[in-house]
Order: structure tokens, then C-alpha cells, then sequence
DNA sequence: ATAGGGTTAG
């Protein structure tokens, strides 16, 4: 008995060792649990087992409990101290691994390496450099291509290819020359990324792997494929990368081919073929695949999971979320997300309350969903219990506001953040421009420039965005001069609010031009042009561009005609309209829509046809909205009819009682009938619930002094210089090409 | 068991 509990010192040393072998296996599939409770029950450890389990908390995103272990440590050796480093380098924590570096006993090549690393990935380039040139002894081919990389990923290709040739060429390898090449193609620079791929003296499949993707990337199917075809020995990564390609161009079929074809499948392989399935929303066909499957792992059940809920089966994504066999958070976060999108908040909670390690993205997901459900209250509440407070998060918080229509709440945090990404400002700026703040908005898009933040598509949407509504033209070319040379210009979102910038600005040519430039449009391009079409009221030419969009294949939404019906209210075109309303539904299966009865009551009363309107109003079969009751009163104005314009107006009183427009109006079709009693009626109706028009009004501060001015006012002191002083300026402005922020925005 | 380039999931 008692020889079998003794174990021989060899004995412990293998249990040990094959202990810690699981541990490693554990960690790196993400079975971060499972890893910790073997951790916690084994009978002996030796410092790897500590090592194994720090570098395995820190890479599932648990850096806070890597650190823990790495505290509780009794002798920590140089590795320990190395993979705690490399733990924050992961998690981008930049501050932390600095000051660990720091502080640490003795420093090896890994540990400077390690450093630079994670300096570089942070685009801390020069901080990078600077230990790079300070590191003692000599520098190892990886340290030399960490830097490099980190030159490239950042953009900054010339430094990149100064260190690769300083570098000593015994050093040199293909992963400085890979990292290089990396730099071009994962910045969508993919002529001088070829131009360097034709120039590299050797390339192995990584290089070609990297050119395939590159051209994914930059929309480029069929070069990508002729180079997958050109790529001398594929691997799993070169057939899935090709894939992956084609499920996301929308060739799912093609995807299946090359699965099929492929002549060897990992697990990576298998999940990008569910995937695809997946964002083709043909779930049934990802879940054979998955009931195929030898192996799977949390990618697997995550994606299954996503399927289900996108096509709204929560019940069923719940119910794989319960089989599976090992949790993790970001299965969880999957669920979590898609209560939160059906706005299942109680569900959500329950869920949230259940995982044990709470990420960012989850505790985002949760944040999120509350901003999303208008309860800003709990999400404020939710991002104080945070323990790591992410970027992330406030960045929810942000937008959440935004939506509210809370500006000043939003703008806030945001001046009270440390740290600001493109998402941050992107949040401000966007918001800005839609609860109004135009001109802020641009302001905000000037500032963010001069931080030395570069503006993404996103941010070039939401500045052209407020130009159009501005119609401030000026900035608005600006806006798109920089947005050329920013490389952004053939993204659709940018594209589309450039159409409607130039059209909302009447500059309906320079609209044209930038549609015709687009490398490709969507329904939004075709819609946006359409529409300002109309809105400038060439009413042939939008009926020519719907015709024209339907030849090249794209099918009309209900958008695209409200943009027809209101170009032939505007133009006149009174029988092409009334056609379109009724093909509408019958030929394009477009169900109409209050905007668009509201269009035809609207050509139907410029053409006089008063009655035929009233008609249509009264057999709608949808609900009459405010703009239709609208339409028909503003075609009694024009015509004189103070019957309809009475039935019309009492239904705007109710929808919307505080529009003094409306009564306005309708006192005007009495008094052009001569109905004095009726207009009096309408007067102290107005006067009954309060309501006065308010006077235009503005005012500006001078010397700490508010002065207003309210239109129409010749007693207002100072009115006659005022008005001296404007007229002078309205000359000049007329003689002058004006440039606002041009010195801001600074075109070069 | 720790550092560099290429593929999948929140």
C-alpha cells in the first residue's frame, strides 16, 4: 500500500509535465475554465504550471486574474515576468506592460523584444524605436521584424523598408520580408503592394496567402482568385482565405466548391464554410455541416449560435448555447446580443448575471442594449460597475446619448475622456449632426484633424452629412477634396453622402459626377441621387434615372418612390405620377407607404384636382399621417377650398397641436374665401391654447453682452446701422468666394 | 511554459 502512495521524484516530475501539457491544450482552444480548475486541483506545480496558467488567463482576455496569479507567484523566474509583459501586450494594455518592464529584476532579449512589440502594435512607433535603438547586446532577426511590422501595419512603408535593408542580411528572413508586404495589403495598398511582391527575392505561401487577401480586401475577386490559382504550394490558410472570399462577395456556391475541393480541412476550415452559410442566412445547410463535424470548438458553436439568432430563433440558439459542452464568454455574448437586439431585456439580465467572466464585449453587449432600449439610466449605471472600464463602453454610453437626443450629456463624457478613438469621435460627430448641430458637427470634424486623428469613411459621412443639411457647399467640397485624398472616396457610405451633399446643396451635376465616379454604387447611391433630382425639380430626368437604375439590375424600394412620385408632383407630371402609384405596388412590390399618399394628394392638388385628392385621403387603407393631412391643406391654400381645408386642418390640430403653420394656414384659405368669422375662429383657437408665433430670432454675445434681434422690428435700437451693415455685407458676400474653416481644414 | 508574418467566432 504505502510503496504505491509514495511517488518517486522522477514519478512527480511526469505528472507535472503531462499536467501541464493539458494546461496549454486547455488554454489555447479557450477552454480558460477548465484550465483553472486543473490548475487549482493539481497535487504539484512546478513554475511552468504558474507560467502556463498567467499566459493562458491573459490571452482569454483575463488579464486582471493573469496578474493576480502572477502576484500570488513565490518564485517568479524571468519567463514569469515575460509573460505577464506579454499578457498586457495582448490586451493592448500599453501603460502596465511599460511599467512591468520597469520594474523587473533582469531583462533578456524576449523581454526587449516583447517591449517593442507591444509598442508597435500600439502605434507607439516612436517610443518603439526608441528602445529598439536602446537595447543592449545584439539585436535577434525577430526583434528587427517586430519593428518592421510595426512600421508597416502603421502605414509608414518607408521606415519599414529602411530597416529592412539596414537590417544585416544573415538576419533577414521571410517574416521581415512577409511583414513588409502585410503592410500594403492589410492597408488596401495593393499597387504598391504588388510592385513590392514582384520585387521580394523570395516568397513562400504566406506572401502569396497575404496578396489574396489584400485583393479581397480592396473588392478585387478576380485578381485574388488568379493569384490564389498562381500560388505554387496552398495551404489550409490560402484555400480558406480564398474561401472566405467568396462567401463574403456573395458567391456561397463557389465557397462550397473550393470546401469541397480543398485537399486537406482543419477545424478553421469547417468554421469558415458554417460561417458562410451563416451570413447567407441558410442556417439549415451550416447546421448539417456542424452535425458533420469530428471536432468543434467555440468558434464552431459561436457561429451556430449566430445563425440561429440572426434568423430569430433565439429559442433554438438558446437551446445549443446549453449544450455546449464548454462554455466561454464569447458564446455567451453571442446569446446575450441577440436578446438584447429583440429587446428581451429580462432575458438578457438573466443571462448576464450567469457568466462568471465578464469580458468587455460583454459587459458592452449588456451597456449597449440598454442605450439601445432607451434606458441610459441603467447603462450608466451598468458601465460604473465595471471593473476595467473599456473604451468601448464609453463609447456606448456616447452614442446611447446621442440617441436620446441628450447632446450635452454625450458631449460630457466625451470631454471628460482620457482616451478617444475614430469610434468616439465618429459617435460625437454623428450625433451632432443628427440631432441638428450642424455646424458643431463640422467643428467637431475640424478638431478631430487637429488631434492628428485620421477621419474614417464614417466620419466623412456624417461631416458631408451636415454640409447637405447646411448647404454649406463650400465645406462641403472640402470635405470631399480631403476625402480623395484620404483614399476613402470609394467607400459606399462616404460616396452616397456625397451625392446627397452636392445634391442638397442644388449642385445636382457635381451630384451626378460623383455617382458616375463611384468604383460601385448600391440602391442607397441610386436612391440618394433620385431623390436630389427631384428635390431640385428635374422631373424628366429623375423618371429617366429610375428607368435607368432598373436596366442595370437594381429593384426599386419604397424610398426610390417617394423620390419619383414627388419629382412629378414638382414637375407637373401628372399621369406619370398617377402611373407610378400604381405600378408601384403591382409591377415592383413595393407596398405604398403615408409618404407616398401624401406625394400624390400633393400632385393631385397643384394639378387642381382637389376632390380626386380627398377622395384618395378618405379610402387610404393605411393610417393618415400629418404629412398627407399636410399635402391636402397646403392644396386647399392653392385653391381655395376652405371645406376640405377645414377637415384637413382639424386633423392636424390633433396630431400635432403646437404647429402654428397649420393654423396659419388654414386662417388663410378662410380669409382668401372671405370667411371672416371662420378666421377669427381659427385666431382665438390659436390664442385658446397658447399659442403665438414666435418671431424670428437671433442674437450673438459682444463683450459679455447678449444682443438680440428679432425679425421685422424697425423700433429695435441700432436697427437702421444694422441693417447698413448687412446690406454691406450681403454685397460683399456676393462678390466673394467664401471658404469657411479654410484655414482649419488646411486642403494643402 | 514566454517574443515576430498569414486563416475562423463575440
Amino acid at each position: 500500500m504505502a510503496s504505491s502512495m509514495l511517488k518517486s521524484a522522477g514519478e512527480i516530475q511526469n505528472l507535472i509535465f503531462s499536467q501541464n501539457q493539458k494546461l496549454t491544450h486547455l488554454a489555447r482552444c479557450g477552454r480558460i475554465d477548465e484550465a483553472v480548475k486543473l490548475f487549482e486541483s493539481m497535487p504539484a506545480r512546478n513554475a511552468v504550471s504558474w507560467n502556463c496558467m498567467i499566459s493562458g488567463l491573459a490571452k482569454n482576455g483575463r488579464v486582471a486574474d493573469a496578474r493576480h496569479l502572477f502576484d500570488r507567484m513565490a518564485s517568479k523566474n524571468l519567463i514569469s515576468w515575460n509573460t505577464m509583459i506579454a499578457g498586457y501586450s495582448h490586451n493592448n494594455r500599453v501603460l502596465e506592460a511599460s511599467q512591468l518592464f520597469d520594474e523587473m529584476p533582469k531583462r533578456d532579449s524576449y523581454s526587449w523584444t516583447l517591449m517593442i512589440s507591444c509598442y508597435s502594435r500600439n502605434g507607439e512607433l516612436e517610443r518603439a524605436r526608441w528602445l529598439f535603438d536602446s537595447m543592449p547586446g545584439v539585436k535577434t532577426p525577430v526583434c528587427y521584424n517586430a519593428m518592421i511590422a510595426g512600421y508597416a501595419k502603421n502605414g509608414m512603408f518607408q521606415d519599414a523598408i529602411v530597416l529592412l535593408t539596414e537590417m544585416p542580411v544573415s538576419a533577414r528572413n521571410m517574416v521581415s520580408w512577409n511583414s513588409v508586404l502585410a503592410g500594403y495589403t492589410q492597408n488596401q495598398e495593393m499597387v504598391q503592394g504588388l510592385k513590392f511582391f514582384g520585387e521580394m527575392q523570395e516568397k513562400d505561401v504566406v506572401s502569396w496567402n497575404l496578396m489574396v487577401e489584400g485583393f479581397l480586401q480592396v473588392g478585387d475577386l478576380e485578381s485574388a482568385w488568379s493569384f490564389f490559382r498562381a500560388t505554387p504550394c496552398p495551404n489550409v490558410a490560402s484555400w480558406v482565405t480564398m474561401l472566405n472570399g467568396f462567401s463574403k462577395s456573395g458567391n456561397i456556391d463557389e465557397a462550397r466548391r473550393l470546401f469541397d475541393e480543398m485537399p486537406e480541412r482543419n477545424l478553421v476550415a469547417w468554421n469558415a464554410m458554417i460561417s458562410g452559410y451563416v451570413q447567407f442566412l441558410q442556417i439549415e445547410e451550416a447546421y448539417r455541416l456542424f452535425g458533420e463535424m469530428s471536432e468543434r470548438n467555440s468558434v464552431t458553436w459561436t457561429t451556430m449560435i449566430n445563425g440561429y439568432i440572426r434568423i430569430g430563433k433565439l429559442e433554438k440558439a438558446r437551446e445549443l448555447l446549453d449544450s455546449m459542452p464548454f462554455k466561454n464568454v464569447v458564446a455567451q455574448t453571442a446569446m446575450l446580443t441577440g436578446y438584447v437586439q429583440c429587446m428581451r431585456m429580462e432575458e438578457a439580465v438573466e443571462l448576464f448575471e450567469k457568466i462568471s467572466t465578464k469580458d468587455d464585449f460583454c459587459w458592452n453587449a449588456m451597456i449597449s442594449g440598454y442605450a439601445h432600449c432607451g434606458r441610459m439610466d441603467k447603462a450608466v449605471e451598468l458601465y460604473k460597475r465595471m471593473p476595467t472600464k473599456s473604451l468601448f463602453s464609453l463609447n456606448t454610453i456616447i452614442a446611447g446619448h446621442a440617441q436620446q437626443g441628450e447632446m450635452h450629456k454625450a458631449l460630457e463624457v466625451f470631454k471628460q475622456m482620457r482616451e478617444r478613438n475614430t469610434v468616439t469621435w465618429n459617435s460625437i460627430i454623428s450625433g451632432l449632426t443628427q440631432n441638428g448641430f450642424y455646424c458643431d458637427s463640422i467643428k467637431h470634424f475640424v478638431l478631430l484633424r487637429n488631434e492628428g486623428r485620421k477621419p474614417d469613411p464614417c466620419t466623412y459621412a456624417c461631416g458631408l452629412a451636415a454640409c447637405a443639411y447646411l448647404a454649406a457647399l463650400q465645406v462641403g467640397k472640402q470635405l470631399h477634396l480631403l476625402l480623395v485624398k484620404s483614399g476613402h472616396v470609394n467607400d459606399l457610405f462616404a460616396g452616397n453622402a456625397l451625392i446627397n451633399m452636392y445634391a442638397r446643396c442644388g449642385r445636382i451635376s457635381s451630384a451626378k459626377q460623383a455617382f458616375d465616379e463611384m468604383a460601385s454604387v448600391d440602391l442607397i447611391s441610386w436612391n440618394t441621387l433620385i431623390t436630389g433630382y427631384a428635390l431640385n425639380g428635374f422631373g424628366r430626368e429623375t423618371i429617366s434615372l429610375f428607368k435607368e437604375m432598373e436596366v442595370n439590375g437594381f429593384r426599386p424600394d419604397d424610398i426610390t418612390f417617394v423620390g419619383v412620385l414627388s419629382a412629378c408632383s414638382h414637375a407637373g407630371l401628372i399621369d406619370e405620377g398617377l402611373k407610378y402609384f400604381d405600378s408601384m405596388s403591382r409591377d415592383h412590390s413595393v407596398e405604398r407607404v403615408a409618404e407616398h399618399y401624401a406625394c400624390v394628394v400633393d400632385l393631385l392638388g397643384r394639378a387642381g384636382r382637389l376632390e380626386e385628392a380627398y377622395k384618395l385621403v378618405t379610402e387610404m387603407p393605411i393610417k393618415v399621417n400629418a404629412g398627407v393631412w399636410g399635402a391636402l391643406l397646403g392644396a386647399c391654400r392653392m385653391h381655395g377650398n376652405p371645406d376640405i381645408a377645414k377637415f384637413a386642418a382639424e386633423k392636424l390640430f390633433v396630431i400635432e397641436p403646437q404647429k402654428t403653420s397649420n393654423y396659419v394656414l388654414l386662417s388663410n384659405v378662410h380669409a382668401d374665401a372671405r370667411r371672416w368669422e371662420d378666421v377669427d375662429r381659427v385666431r382665438s383657437l390659436l390664442k385658446e391654447i397658447g399659442i403665438q408665433k414666435q418671431p424670428g430670432c437671433s442674437w450673438i454675445d459682444i463683450k459679455k453682452k447678449v444682443c438680440s434681434f428679432v425679425s421685422d422690428d424697425p423700433m429695435q435700437p441700432g436697427a437702421t446701422e444694422v441693417g447698413f451693415v448687412l446690406e454691406m455685407l450681403c454685397a460683399h458676400i456676393r462678390n466673394t468666394e467664401i471658404m469657411p474653416w479654410s484655414s482649419l481644414l488646411d486642403c494643402g
